[in-house]
Order: structure tokens, then C-alpha cells, then sequence
DNA sequence: GCCGATGTGCAACTGAGTTGCAAGACAAAT
DNA sequence: ATTTGTCTTGCAACTCAGTTGCACATCGGC
């Protein structure tokens, strides 16, 4: 993933009213680069020798999602998965497939997700759905290959 | 909560093919006395003197777990609540809606959630839905008087 | 270039959940 | 009722994502 387009990332800082600083411009470049949501540990890890400091990740994830620019997707395992907040609406981001078998989480981008009737006394304003099951990779494995079981997804 | 029938839960301890226990009937008649899902502290507190020690009651959730009669209801802050697994089905819990307002978490036992539609190359096989907004007690209060604000639902 | 407002790094902390191990309680067999 | 092997419990110490306080560095408007 080389640099993708540097100065649009200086650009989306200064559209959510943030300073341009070397590890705001380096997180959101790997919050970017994902495929997928990622935990502070994955950005890190990402971004090797140039990684800031764990606590100014975290403040720097907390500053993204003030400013709308992150999200946090998902909650595994006891730790935070954040990625871009593209592709989500105000009423519901897209659901999210565990995989029980290698672990992995995807996106599903594409899925239409009905919204929860309406319950008498309650204002829903926000739906989160997690879905668990078998993913391709681990779906019907043919012959003996499976897949080698990752530690994230 | 007086007593919620000792013997039948000595009777479901057995069911699920358990040692009956001290621990073990306490913590179930705690966790079927609770109103919804608790947390382990939650739990602690409410059996107050009579509270086994906190690695017993996870060690004791785990083997309930083990043996359906309870499960994991949702992750909030970081912390699992639980509750019982009657009212659940195999392919989905009732849904869980927590107030962004008062912190509290009820179960919308009543609410029928469709399933998510298939998508080419997953197997789904288990569905959670979040919901978030306003509650009963927090939509519109009348007059000032709101709601205290507790600590956990 | 200067300076107040923000952002960063470090070390120490928090708190839910886990692990290893010795001591205790259950229940099946005698 | 006593024995006996197995499963449970409690304690202390640990883990690990995330947080906090504070001194120092950087940003960007002047
Ligand atoms: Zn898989
Ligand atoms: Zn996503
Ligand atoms: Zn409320
Ligand atoms: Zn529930």
C-alpha cells in the first residue's frame, strides 16, 4: 500500500477540525489501508518502527471518532476493532460475520440488513448486528486443505 | 426473591449433569431472580455475604455455559453480562437495546428480529442484534424530573 | 519567529477475566 | 457410616486492553 494519496488525508483532518500531526496522518493511513476493522495492537503492528505511541493511538482513534472520520466497529475477544466510517449509515453500520472456526471478521458491505420493527415505548437509533457462522475459507473445505487457523481476523 | 423453588433448581443443576453445589444453587438463583442480564460483580452483589469468590462465580458461569443453561448475552465496556438461556433459540437471542442515555440494557424478549438474508459463500448460523437509543424511561421526561442516571443496567 | 492551545510519550495505574495449586466438598462404592 | 477418587473451591498472583497524570514537544495563528 503505497501512500495513498497523503495530502487527502491532510485534507480529511482539517475537515474534522483536527491538527495535521505525524501520528494522525500515519493512523488514519492504516485505518485506510485495512481491508477490514483493526485493533490498536493491528495499527501498530502495521506500521512498524513508525508507530506512535499506544496511548496516542488510542487518543488519536478517540480524536477520529469525535470527528466522525472512525468508528468503532466491534468489540471481540475484550478489545476494540475500529475502521473508517465510510460505508456506514447513521442508522446502522453493516453487519459483521465472525468465522467460528478461523476467527476471522469480515465486513458485509453489500448486506441489506432490515431494520428492527418499531417497540412500543423505545427510540431506536442505532442497530449493530453480529453475525457467527462458517466462512468460505472454512466453508466445506475440499480434500483435507482447511485454512491455517489465524489468531484475528 | 424469596426462594425461587430450590429444589427445582438442584433439579436443573442435575439436568445439565452438574454437582449441586453451594455455589452453583446460589448463583443460578441469582441469575433467574435477576430481572436480565448481570455480570459477574452484579452478581457478587447480589448474593452480598453469601457471594462465592469471584473466580468461582466465573468458573461456575463457564460450566453453566457448558451446559446450556445459561450464555453469554452481550459485551458491554468491556465486561459480559449473562442470563439465562431459556426465551433463546439456536439461530438467534432476542435482540438487546441499550439506552445511550441511562446506561441500562433491556431484553426485548417480544421483539421478532428477521434474519439476516443469506450471502454467497457464509453459513450463518448464529444472529446478535444491538440496539441503542432512548428508553421508555428516558424518551420525553415529563417535566424535569428525569431519571437518575445508575451506573449499569 | 513567538506563544498559547493541543498533542505526544512515558510510567504507573485500572479492572475484568484467567491460571496454578493446595485444600475442601461431592457422590459412588463399600 | 466410612472410604475413596474425582470434581470444586478459594486464594494469590498474573494478564492484558485500555486509561490517567504529568512533563515535554509540536502545531498553527499572530
Ligand atoms: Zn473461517
Ligand atoms: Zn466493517
Ligand atoms: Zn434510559
Ligand atoms: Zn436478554
Amino acid at each position: 500500500m503505497p501512500e495513498p494519496e497523503l495530502d487527502q488525508i491532510r485534507q480529511l483532518l482539517k475537515s474534522g477540525g483536527l491538527r495535521v500531526t505525524t501520528p494522525r496522518t500515519t493512523v488514519l493511513q492504516a485505518l485506510l489501508a485495512a481491508a477490514g476493522p483493526v485493533t490498536q495492537e493491528q495499527i501498530a503492528q502495521a506500521l512498524g518502527k513508525k508507530a506512535p505511541n499506544k496511548v496516542t493511538i488510542y487518543r488519536t482513534l478517540e480524536a477520529f471518532i469525535e470527528a466522525d472520520l472512525v468508528h468503532r466497529a466491534f468489540l471481540k475477544d475484550r478489545t476494540w476493532y475500529f475502521e473508517p466510517a465510510h460505508r456506514c449509515s447513521q442508522e446502522q453500520c453493516h453487519p459483521h460475520f465472525s468465522c467460528t472456526r478461523c476467527g476471522r471478521t469480515d465486513c458485509l458491505t453489500e448486506m441489506k440488513m432490515p431494520m428492527a420493527p418499531p417497540v412500543a415505548g423505545y427510540i431506536v437509533q442505532h442497530q449493530r448486528v453480529q453475525l457467527e457462522g462458517l466462512c468460505p475459507r472454512c466453508k466445506a473445505p475440499l480434500h483435507s486443505s482447511a485454512v491455517d487457523i489465524p489468531k484475528t481476523g
